[in-house]
DNA sequence: CTGAATCCTTTTAGATACTG
DNA sequence: CAGTATCTAAAAGGATTCAG
């Protein structure tokens, strides 16, 4: 009777209206995940192989590295190729699904790009109100 | 001379066009957390106490609720006022800024909801194929 | 080259008890 | 009511070493 919400809610968010709710969640995880949206976006550019993103993504560790695109392949945002060749070599790549989030999360971005220095501001009253 | 993209591309989601690249990436872990947008979620209705909120938000215990108000605070998206009665009162509502973040999130969570089920899937096929 | 395995330190967060 | 304090269990993450 009374009208229907087509956009999701914020209160969805608690719950996923279809599916798992903690996939849901663990999906909004992955893109607050430190490494993870990083690397896609270097995927966004094509290929990458392990070396390539190691190098790319300063500060990362091997560890790191092969579990967040291990994560990441789980999900089928990035397919990992291998070829057998020697010295071994493997290819990441995006998905369709995995280039199918980055609008989103780019809108993420650009807010969190408008907003830093405010928010940098915010934090440093507080701080200092508190001391 | 090349064209000049206006779109924040991934990539800059690494150095943050402007502002502490730590600040922004803080933003997006924020976004990421477990309880933060949850909770801008509730308080996107209107102004709640903490009792409220703890109801509201299953699950959480004072400690993280405190912890994540607090974080809220510190960065501008919430507003803390407390009243000196007795029993003291305390009422938490969503500023402009926590405000004006909501849309962007919500396309995040549009397509999470859209793709709870794919990714789910995924999973399976991913856990089924390694055993 | 592309990791896996191990060790070890740090961080996080739940449970519990207590206070103005 | 609205938290704080403390303790602890669990998880995350870095460094290092080794392997196909």
């Amino acid at each position: 009777m009374s009208e229907q919400v087509h956009e999701p809610r914020m209160q969805s968010m608690c719950e996923g209206p279809q599916g798992d709710p903690e996939v849901f969640r663990s999906i909004l995880a992955r893109v607050g995940d430190k490494w993870s949206m990083m690397l896609i976006g270097m995927l966004q550019e094509g290929p990458r192989r392990f070396t390539e993103l190691k190098a790319m993504t300063q500060g990362i560790s091997s560890r790191m590295l092969t579990q967040t695109l291990r994560q990441l392949e789980r999900d089928g945002l990035v397919k990992r190729e291998m070829f057998a060749e020697i010295p071994p070599r493997v290819e990441y790549s995006v998905t369709d699904l995995g280039r199918s989030l980055i609008p989103a999360v780019l809108a993420i971005a650009e807010w969190a790009s408008a907003h830093t220095n405010e928010i940098a501001a915010n934090r440093e009253d507080y701080d200092a109100a508190v001391e």
